[in-house]
DNA sequence: ATCTCTTGTGGAAAGGTTTTCACATTAATA
DNA sequence: TATTAATGTGAAAACCTTTCCACAAGAGAT
């Protein structure tokens, strides 16, 4: 494959006028950059990426580290990350952690030596000590020290999920869901939020006795009889905000086999907004986060991330998608 | 960030000592090593990744092409891709075409100037006169000219699917499905096999007036008013097979939507497994095609690239899944 | 004692860019 | 016209490895 060396030769230029044409720096005659640009496109040459990044020390790599691709919101916010980094020029490195620890610091240590612009990093890990100060890094939500970070107002989801409630007239209110959840529990996300903003809004509201099932969740799964189990004790319940929609669907499907009606008997709030690939019977009423606005804001920071100005945090606003369930 | 000079300085060897000694190549004798790899410790050095794909013309990046990692068979692939390829070392790089032809061949441009070691390729679309000679690519249900390929046995899905509705009474049997997804209708895939395994096969049983119903599907999506609209005039079919269970969700909804009941009234295959991450109200009776098979299939397909056995071709085997609609 | 083979080591080239620096030319200003 | 400023160009260094090659020393064979 032709390098810049005999580009420069069929033009009968120097090396370094070649690069200047390629990268529209510094000065070039006009004649000259024609004649480069013609060699250019007679020999096919495209620049070696590889040998580029050599010198410039860059490689416009961005590697997003996340528990699991299969993840419906993960996968959303995966897509829209891609396609904005497309539109800058960069690409995409996908590190699944599968929630495993060790894989993700393999990793972590892989992506400084491969040099990565940068990772975006999605863990409920206690990976605080690997986080490399060579390494740029943008978190969501999640804080680290000085590392910058986006959430969405889970505050403000859990506000707007209770007040959808009452309005609708619950009583007998239930929450579902689980903060921490990596293999080290004492971690908490920003996600945790979600139950702060609900319990506040309810108790403004005098409701005290609020039901909160916490459970243990490996892999964001839950199977319908671990949840048909929790939740046998409370039967008299007429409202659920679940942490998410994955949540959401599984107990809807609970509080179905059991007779009872959604929305009828029971309303339930998801979380992630509501959409699926697929078209399923119940189109969930849910606190929307916008992937799209999170993976733009994600790029924002990461584009200027040297840049000194203390907005090193974004948050996203939420708002409530309707739907069948509440 | 110490380099492989200061490591030999600190060893007191030369650079090509150092290198074999992590590379485990040529002569080194034990005290050397003991000494080069103290000093490696002690200055906590880590090759440069970029400077080594500057030698050796290979980065362990593998490319992963595809329409669109939501869709949730492609994104279930793309999870055990990514999985398998990290088992051996190997890092992923996630481009969507998200159905456009332009991001597509801009990215088979993109990856060979970065000198990415291999490409997998999911693609519906015309790209035959992109693929370059110097990219090692590997073809996920799609035949192209001198490109090795994997592909799940369609074709026996497809008997699969006839046999089960037939075995379980149906009468009035109707096909769901577009062949050619891409932007360039006149692409086959592999896909189309899924038809006509199940023609064959209800041909074979006499079963002669298939329903054959064929929709321009753009983006893998498709609304519960196109459906509607398309399945109206066959209000008597008793058994549909779909070509995607994300295409069998809709068409539940549209039956049900309509007072017939799955299974009772209608019996429904999918295609995919019947996997959701959702625990929705009904699984779906589907042909499966294992993606973590298919994905140590394209891992093989890249390991020994190079080798001349005429064994580029590696089909998959499927089986039907048990679900709750057929 | 000489020759050959194996083991062990380091200097230097190669890989393909970008960037710095020095120098040459042309244009603008006094 | 002399002086400075702007424009234009190429050689060479730098980026950090791997690998080739030459050479040394010790072991084994004749």
């Amino acid at each position: 494959m032709a390098n810049i060396k005999d580009v420069a030769k069929q033009a009968e230029c120097g090396i370094a006028t070649v690069s200047r044409v390629i990268n529209k720096s510094g000065y070039v005659k006009k004649e000259t950059r024609e004649k480069v640009e013609k060699a250019i496109k007679e020999l096919g040459y495209k620049p070696n990426e590889i040998a580029r990044s050599m010198t410039t020390q860059k490689n416009k790599i961005v590697a997003f580290i996340l528990p699991n691709s299969k993840h419906i919101f993960f996968g959303e916010l995966l897509y829209h990350v891609e396609e904005r980094l497309f539109d800058v020029g960069n690409k995409l490195m996908l590190c699944n952690s599968s929630e495993r620890l060790e894989k993700e610091i393999a990793y972590l240590d892989m992506l400084k030596n491969n040099r990565v612009d940068a990772v975006i990093l999605l863990t409920n890990n206690d990976v605080e000590s690997y986080l490399n100060k060579r390494l740029p890094i943008v978190s969501f939500d999640r804080y680290f020290d000085d590392v910058p970070y986006v959430a969405s107002d889970n505050y403000h989801g859990g506000v707007l999920a209770a007040e959808r409630l009452i309005s609708h007239g619950c009583k007998k209110i239930m929450f579902v869901g689980d903060d921490a959840q990596g293999e080290h529990t004492e971690v908490k996300t920003d996600v945790s939020n979600r139950r702060i903003g609900f319990f506040d809004t309810l108790k403004k509201h005098n409701i005290n006795n609020i039901i909160n099932i916490e459970y243990p969740l490996k892999n964001y799964f839950v199977t319908v009889e671990q949840f048909s189990e929790l939740l046998k004790p409370y039967q008299d319940v007429d409202g659920i905000f679940c942490i998410s929609d994955a949540v959401a669907y599984t107990v809807i499907r609970v509080l179905e086999s059991r007779g009872k009606r959604v929305p009828d008997d029971v309303k339930v709030v998801g979380y992630d907004g509501g959409r699926t690939f697929y078209n399923f019977g119940k189109k969930i009423t849910s606190i929307n986060q916008d992937p799209d606005e999170i993976a733009k804001a994600i790029i924002r920071l990461l584009q200027n991330f040297n840049a000194k100005d203390s907005n090193k945090k974004i948050i996203i606003p939420v708002k409530i998608s309707e739907g069948d369930t509440a």
